[in-house]
DNA sequence: ATGAAAGCGCTAACAG
DNA sequence: CTGTTAGCGCTTTCAT
């Protein structure tokens, strides 16, 4: 049953009964009695109105996409759930994409989406800026809002860390533990958030007079199997660090693995600090020390930017950037 | 541009550019030539046809609902890359919606749900099966598929583990490494799922001339404070068991959380084995044996048997059942 | 081989 | 305070 069969059940047109279900009765002067009538028989009947009819019209679905490059990764999923929560209160619903940390997958999907009919994106990129990349997103007939990993180019309002700042919180805590020889396992180079991570790093070796061995520096990549490949390089060096510093969520997974194979003990034999706080993070042995993002806030913001974007409201700042905590627990002595 | 535009540009009616772009040319029997004008054209401008438009003829959006109850535990966050791959390859997409364990925001979103327009829904439920749950299910007005937690009330088509075969399992490995004081972590007690596992734990002991010690039975749902509180319990008993089984993914965090302040070793005073792989099964000291459940292929039928009940072809099994795997590791000696 | 026209369910401008 | 009507973009009969 849709809202004319109610309207006609009713004896109404479907205008009122249109007006009465959204809320607009006050506005357009529909008696309260009247009002009340519809409310009640939609109840009964498990009438709402359809949102096809009601997007077609309006233009709008009601509906947000959320493109992450990995929703089994525990920032994502807990980006996600965030964001849903919030966009529901309001609501909205949320499309889900994973594009597999894979560049190309996410242009194809990130196509397909733009030709469906979204009221805005929320998108966590790969990484790497392509150019067929940035012309799709720039032909969004609907708002986007970049989060996570974000990069230069881009113009797109964003939500990210202060990637540098965290960088050099998880240097200086090394430094400040009296380590001198730090490894460093990046992620994708291309990626600006990378980059900046490892800038952060950098610059608080430099600050210490030290400077980073380029044979510590490795890893290429978001996945776990690059994480191991770069641990497993790490570790493998005939001097070998005495502390790493994991740029991001992946790579933990490899350094502890490959520290396990070939037995050594952290934080004796190897510091460890680890981006990103998982729910593991203080299980294992021992407790991880890491530099926790404000998932959540992200999320919020994510979700309060995209509203705002599409109601047409000026948001107040077009980047958000947020900070980094050093969660310390016991993988760093 | 939508194909109306697309139509006036290339002197063409609606309805045959509409034909070419669904790939109805061929039926229609419009011309090789002006169906690939039409494409041509349509690439060129960035033209799809609206899924509003269509949707709202069809009567059908082309979307199927994901609604888990924690989107950032892995084995949902693993269902929901899977599920939402499979049903990408087959031009759909998903939206994905999380109930934080709760049994009422279960139902307020289902019921919210059900009045937008969707063409499935896939439903990992909470557990429960509360009676509104029921009720709002029944008056579905698209096919249904649950996913893991199932419940003996439900008639509508299921993917879900053998779980008393995996309760067996775990119980099984258990015993057969000399174990006879064991405790069983449970979740939640009305769901069906817990039960089912727990009822395989029981059989294995059983056959074994076994009994469980009530005392190390604990636990009351799915979340992690409750795992944590669970395994406070079971290893604050003056006789503390020599064995433990997590019958859920987050029970295992608890335990390992309370096994950690209380300085138990594992598996020297304490032998574990855990519902669910995760990521860094492997990775904890010791890693953990653990219970695996094919999460892909759940989340493949899953797909497969909505797909089914959407384009109404009768699905050949309504309820399908698979067999969990056990990961042997180092927790259990 | 192509087009005209109806209608999916809804909202909003325009009456009254 | 309520109703009439047009039209959102599309697919599909029915015509030609």
């Amino acid at each position: 049953m849709n809202i004319s069969e109610l309207a006609d059940e009713l004896n109404l047109s479907v205008t009122t009964v249109s007006r009465a279900l959204s809320g607009q009765g006050e506005k357009y002067r529909v008696s309260k009695a009247t009002v009340q009538r519809v409310l009640d028989a939609a109840e009964k009947h498990h009438v709402a109105p359809d949102p096809l009819g009601a997007g077609l019209q309006r233009g709008k679905l009601g509906m947000v996409g959320l493109l992450v490059p990995d929703i089994t990764n525990s920032f994502f999923s807990g980006l996600a759930r965030s964001i849903e929560l919030v966009l529901r209160k309001r609501g909205m619903t949320v499309q889900l994409c994973d594009t597999a940390e894979d560049e190309h997958c996410e242009v194809e999907v990130l196509e397909h989406i733009l030709k469906r009919r979204l009221d805005g994106l929320i998108l966590a990129p790969v990484g790497k800026s392509s150019e067929r990349l940035l012309r799709a997103l720039e032909s969004a007939p609907f708002p986007v809002v970049i989060v996570d990993r974000i990069f230069p180019e881009i113009t797109l309002p964003t939500v990210s860390l202060d990637n540098e700042a965290a960088g050099r919180l998880a240097a200086g805590h090394l430094l400040a533990h009296g380590h001198r020889r730090i490894a460093c396992l990046r992620g994708d180079r291309e990626s600006h958030t990378d980059r900046a991570r490892f800038r952060g790093v950098q610059a608080a070796m430099q600050q210490a007079g030290l400077q980073l061995d380029p044979a510590l520096v490795q890893g290429a990549g978001y996945t776990r199997a690059a994480g191991v490949e770069g641990a497993q390089n790490i570790l493998s060096q005939p001097h070998r660090p005495d502390a790493v510093i994991s740029l991001n969520g992946q790579g933990i997974l490899g350094i502890l693995e490959v520290a396990a194979e070939k037995n050594l003990q952290i934080p004796a034999d190897l510091s460890v600090v680890a981006f990103d706080e998982q729910p593991w993070s203080a299980l294992v042995k021992p407790p991880l020390t890491t530099i926790e993002q404000p998932v959540e806030l992200i999320a919020k913001k994510a979700a309060e930017l995209i509203c705002e974007k599409i109601s047409g409201t000026k948001p107040k700042q077009r980047h958000i950037v947020l900070q980094a905590v050093l969660r310390e627990r016991k993988s760093v002595a």
